[in-house]
RNA sequence: UCCUCGAUAGCUCAAUGGUAGAGCAACCGGCUGUUAACCGGUAGGUUGUAGGUUCGAGUCCUACUCGAGGAGCCA
């Protein structure tokens, strides 16, 4: 029977066993401190020289950092404990004796992690990120889950660019080509077209030769799409989406976020409004904080940062200049320069975490856009065939997983937020 | 693709053009409560690769390789 660490203070004055693995031990003369964790929570187990069997003691000695070992003892309180309890041992049994451990307890640096990214996520700070990924990833799901959204999974391979600029991932197809997905939004319209309110969670491959602390080539992310719903509405529904997953987050993952030094007040400043400004605005802000920028430029990393240190929350810029944006976004009927769109800035110069638009509906004018980007019709008739059989106006939007984490860790680079991370110049492990 | 920076012990880093060093990890010893424990000792090196300058190169020059930060593009 194998008791779990994070339930130990359950467990006082009772005699239990766990499994896991000694990420460090203390020792004197007449006492070993073993520091253990088992993938739960951590405890430190003490074994006396006096009070214990010989075999206990020289076990306690000989297992080296990492080794997995099962441990009994007797659960005791402690003042002196972190988590309030220790284990006082009565055994030890080494599982598996680790060869001498890569990772030590002083500083590394990024590459010699990152090369080790499958030892260095037994860290404490790595599972508490990965534990906030999945919470938020569950969040997520859930508040889509409740309003009413169906689940529907794009592929990966796909036939044609969604955004024809951005570089794809190219792959032999059976002696034809095919792509890894950049997006699973057009295949989210037709769901839509179906089902009403719908999304897709899964990974997106950009082939870029993005080396920015915002990019990996292989990242996830989730992309609703609602059937009726214009840019308006579409702002109103990401809002929501943001407040209900943060909010999660900070609920359930208080201790995690504390392991990571995370400053709350950002992260609770989700609970006012978010502010709302438009493209043109948003240009003479940033025109006034002397940041160089003329209309019809698209936002550069550092404009995005000023703009969203403006607000200190995550802040809607709405209708960019059309010619900056995807061939499938609506225009403004007031405006045919300016798209129904909008991206999320996140606080803390995080970014854009959010694209987000209301798509073109209308058949004669997505056939015009779809030319003038240069794109072939041919792998587009599937979604044209959307705009001739009951076309509706609709909205989404894509929100990137580990740009979200990123912010809502305080974490300075993506590449942290995903398990194993792949970048331009890295594959492995 | 462009710009900037970097590569020295397993790891993190030092070393004015003049004998390559420290801390951590490992190993041995010491310590009755440690919290990245501490104290003493041992071992550990073709200084990323290939050339060049020099009496002498870790250090200066050239090229290359690998990586990091940033730009563009995006989530």
């Amino acid at each position: 029977m194998t008791t779990l660490i994070k339930d130990l203070p359950s467990h006082i004055g009772e005699e239990i066993s766990i499994a896991g693995w000694m990420y460090n031990r203390r020792s004197s003369k007449k006492l070993h401190f073993l520091q253990l964790r088992d993938g739960s929570g951590t405890v430190q187990g003490v074994v006396v020289k006096s009070e214990a069997n010989e075999e206990t003691w020289s076990a306690a000695g000989e297992a080296t950092m990492e080794s997995s070992v099962r441990i009994g003892g007797e659960v005791r309180k402690d003042e002196r404990s972190p988590t309030g309890v220790e284990l006082a041992v009565t055994s030890v049994e080494i599982l598996a004796l680790a060869q001498e451990y890569p990772i030590s307890k002083k500083e590394h640096g990024i590459d010699f992690l990152l090369d080790n990214r499958h030892l260095w996520l037994r860290s404490r700070k790595q599972c508490a990120v990965l534990r906030v990924r999945a919470r938020l990833i569950k969040a997520c799901r859930d508040f889509l889950d409740d309003a009413g959204f169906t689940l529907v999974d794009a592929p990966i391979f796909t036939p044609n660019a969604c955004e024809g600029t951005t570089s794809l991932f190219e792959t032999d197809y059976f002696g034809s080509k095919a792509y890894l997905t950049q997006s699973g939004q057009l295949y989210m319209e037709a769901a839509a077209m179906a089902l009403g309110r719908v999304y897709c969670f899964g990974p997106t491959f950009r082939a870029e030769k993005s080396k920015t602390r915002r990019h990996l080539t292989e990242f996830w992310m989730i992309e609703p799409e609602v059937a009726f719903n214009d840019w308006k509405d579409n702002m109103d529904l990401q809002e929501r989406f943001m407040r209900a997953i943060v909010g999660r987050v900070l609920e359930e993952c208080a201790e995690d976020l504390k392991v990571l030094e995370r400053d709350l007040a950002p992260l609770e400043a989700i609970s006012s409004p978010f502010p709302r400004i438009t493209y043109t605005d948003a240009v003479a802000t940033l025109k006034e904080k002397g940041q160089e920028i003329e209309w019809g430029d698209d936002f550069g990393a550092e404009h995005e940062t000023v703009l969203s240190e403006v607000h200190g929350k995550p802040v809607f810029v709405h209708h960019y200049p059309a010619k900056v944006k995807a061939f499938y976004m609506k225009p403004d009927p007031d405006n045919e320069e300016l798209a129904l769109c909008n991206d999320l800035l996140a606080p803390e110069g995080y970014g854009e975490i959010i694209g987000a638009g209301q798509r073109m509906d209308d058949l004669d004018m997505l056939l015009a856009k779809i030319e003038e980007h240069g794109l072939p019709i041919e792998p587009f008739q599937w979604f044209l065939d959307l705009r001739r059989y009951g076309t509706v106006p609709h909205s989404g939007f894509g929100m990137g997983i580990e740009r979200a984490v990123a912010w809502v860790c305080g974490l300075k680079h993506v590449r942290e937020c995903i398990p194993f991370p792949r970048t331009m110049y890295r594959n492995t492990p």
